[in-house]
DNA sequence: TATTTAAACGACACAATGTTGATAATTCAA
DNA sequence: TTGAATTATCAACATTGTGTCGTTTAAATA
């Protein structure tokens, strides 16, 4: 069982926390709450996320609002619990292959890296539509599409031709991007514990060389 | 200028779009703006952007409510604005250095980062009070997050103690979560143009080794 | 079947929204 | 500096969503 509540739970402290038991659940429980989480999934395909309503909610799952104070309080809280199910498969996955000593380094091959994607692959109406909504979560892609915006001209004016790799240069912008906007973000919450001069000199080196330590690698 | 409403304009859509006249602002519209963003990134440090109201922020701003609709629609629009004018600093000063050639080659050195990390470093304030939001944006934090714990643990059980990098392996499992994160978000939003073994591949490969041309190698 | 548990229903006070028309205060430009 | 134009203020309004009741009806469990 993963914890995703780990980096932030204030939604707990918001109202009033339902207690999900370990008991074995009542039917009618699990049949409301499959009910709302699948009605939410529709909603949010329509609109977004802070735009919907627990009436609404309530309304296309054809129930009474006061039902969905039983399970949940707020509509994050609903919304957390359906990825969270989803989200635990993928690490189950991963523990399990992780486990397995045969599995060699992590450097010599990517099936850790693999099964990430196909769990996704897996689950893409779920992360289209979260990753689609714009509240604060549209911000981030601003930021990160920006950057990878400059990366991706940067690689067409200054890399020669007969140099160009293999890789398409859209998902290296990306890669540029991701990196870095990560980077700032641990930066950020750290309260900025290194000075930008070696933040920047570090994700250089990342981003350009990668972070495989030098046994690892070819030419080595 | 930059626009950074290319991602997402529903903003615009959603009540009634208030024009910017290119002409020379009144007095009182300027010192009713500034007001404005002073109160809400004020209020955004003491809660989420949700939980906000336009009573809150025209009470912190000691207006009448009425004046917000005189400027904006919603707050997302004068949270936009407010970002929008810092960011474009960053851009002119990259956009500038970059226009000099005699700064060399990009994998050369790693002026660009530190226009980034300086930029960041300048505004604090906001970004982090931006990034500790927990809308959508939190379930990203999530994800990243759980990534990096994912890689975090990989680095200090299979990397033997004579080949630890000189790099934090707190900041290397950033670097793995951002790129990993940054490339599953465009493989998404671009509706899966490559297989996940693919996908898989190209990933490792640039996490683990960088995006740097062959000519650009210390040991090519 | 009897008992327990969940959902439905109607109602409530409360808070935020978006808009309005009239009034007062500033600013701009001639 | 004065007059016209613009902007902010104020009070009020209907509307919508919230969270929480107590009661009644329905369903699941043991």
């Amino acid at each position: 069982m993963v914890n995703l509540d780990s980096v932030n739970d204030k939604q707990h402290m918001s109202k009033k926390s339902i207690q999900t038991e370990p008991r074995k659940l009542d039917r009618r429980v699990v049949r409301t709450r499959k009910m709302l989480a699948a009605a939410l999934l529709e909603l949010m395909q329509e609109k977004n996320f802070d735009e919907i309503t627990i009436t609404d909610i309530t309304e296309r799952a054809d129930m009474n609002r006061a039902t969905f104070y039983l399970h949940y309080g707020t509509k994050e809280e609903l919304l957390y619990k359906s990825l969270e199910e989803r989200f635990d498969k993928l690490v189950q996955s991963i523990e399990k292959s992780m486990a397995t000593p045969e599995s060699g380094y992590i450097w010599e091959e990517s099936t850790y890296d693999r099964l990430v994607f196909e769990h996704v692959a897996e689950n893409v109406d779920l992360y289209k539509v979260i990753l689609d909504q714009n509240g604060m979560g549209a911000i981030i892609h601003r930021i990160i599409d920006y950057i990878a915006a400059v990366a991706y001209r940067t690689a067409i004016e200054q890399v020669p031709d007969e140099f160009k790799p293999q890789i398409p240069i859209e998902i290296i912008s990306r890669h540029v991007a991701g990196s870095m906007f990560s980077l700032l973000v641990w930066w950020i919450r750290n309260d900025l514990p290194y000075s930008p001069t070696e933040m920047a000199r570090m994700c250089h080196q990342l981003v350009s060389f990668g972070c495989a330590p030098e046994f690892m690698r070819p030419n080595a």
